[in-house]
DNA sequence: CGGGTCACTTGCAAAATGATAGTAACTGCC
DNA sequence: GGCAGTTACTATCATTTTGCAAGTGACCCG
C-alpha cells in the first residue's frame, strides 16, 4: 500500500495516515522537532539509507508537512523546516511518545520538560468540549449520508 | 525496516512506533474500535489482502494491543478485542483523526459524538501538569546519560 | 449432498525498501 | 593549485514486504 494512496473514504484517521502513514516520516518529524534539520544530521541520527531519506523528505514536502529552505548559497546548504501542518502534528508525536513510554519504556528515555515549571510534560488527549480525557466518557460514531 | 525491530534507542516515540508503526495496524485498531472485530469484517472494510491481514493481526497480538477471543465453539468463530494497551492507544487515533480532518478533511467525514452532550468530540493533546495544549508553552528536550 | 459463509494459508508477482557506490558542489589546508 | 573532507544527494541492484488470486478446512443450512 502506497502511503499517498487514492481516496480514503470518510475516515479522518485514514485521511491523516495518508500523509504521514509510515514510520520514517514520523521519525523525521521528530528529528526536525529536536533540531536535526539537515540531511546528514537526519541520516546519521536515523541510520536511514540516503535514497530512502530523500524519498521521505520529498513525500513529506509534497504532503505539506515540511519545507526545504536554503540557508547558505555558497556552499549550497538546505534545511528542512516544519510547516504549520507539520507543527500541528507534533502533539501527536508527544502522545505516541507517552504511550511508548508507558508500554515499552524500559531503560532511560528522552523526555520533554516544560521550561517554566521544570516538570516533565505528561501528554494526554482530552475532548476540548468537556475537558475530559478520551476514554472516560461514552462516545458514539456518526457516519455521513 | 521491520516494525518489530531491535532496540530503538532512548526515544519514546520510536518505542511506540516499534509496536504500531504501520498504517494497516492503525487502521485495524480503528476498525475494532468501531465494532468491526471479526476477520471478514475487517477484510472487507479495509480492502486488505487476507494474508496481510493475518500477519498484521498476529503482529498486533504479539505486540499486546489486541487479543483473539473465541466467541463460538461450533462453528469456530473468533473476534479480536483490544487489550488495555490497545484501548490506551485509541486517544492517539482520535488525535490523528482531528489532524486529518483539519488538513485533509474535504467532504463529509465520520465523527465521534459525546453521548451525553451530543457534541462532536474535539481531541486536543494537553500537558496534564499545566493543562495547556502542547505547542503553547516552551519545552526543552532532556536526554539520558 | 451441495452450496454458502467464515477464517484463514499458499504460491507467486509486483512494489517498496535498503546497502553500497558514485556524483557534484563546494571549503579549508598546505 | 591540489587534495582530503563535508554536505547533499542520485543510481544500481539485492532483499524484503506487500498484494492478488486461488485454494483449504470447518462448519451450517436446506
Amino acid at each position: 500500500m502506497a502511503i499517498d494512496e487514492n481516496n480514503s473514504g470518510t475516515c479522518p484517521v485514514d485521511r491523516g495516515l495518508m500523509r504521514v502513514g509510515d514510520r520514517w516520516s514520523i521519525l523525521i518529524l521528530r528529528d526536525i522537532e529536536r533540531g536535526l534539520t539537515r540531511y546528514d544530521q537526519m541520516r546519521t541520527s536515523l541510520g536511514i539509507a540516503p535514497n530512502i531519506l530523500s524519498r521521505r523528505l520529498a513525500a513529506l514536502t509534497d504532503a505539506g508537512l515540511i519545507e526545504k529552505r536554503r540557508y547558505s548559497q555558497r556552499p549550497p546548504r538546505d534545511e528542512y523546516l516544519l510547516t504549520e501542518a507539520g507543527r500541528d502534528f507534533l502533539p501527536i508525536l508527544a502522545a505516541i511518545g507517552a504511550w511508548g513510554r508507558k508500554y515499552n519504556g524500559k531503560g532511560a528515555l528522552t523526555r520533554q520538560i516544560d521550561v517554566e515549571t521544570g516538570e516533565p510534560v505528561r501528554p494526554v488527549v482530552i475532548d476540548a468540549n468537556t475537558g475530559a480525557p478520551l476514554g472516560t466518557r461514552p462516545l458514539r460514531f456518526e457516519y455521513p449520508d
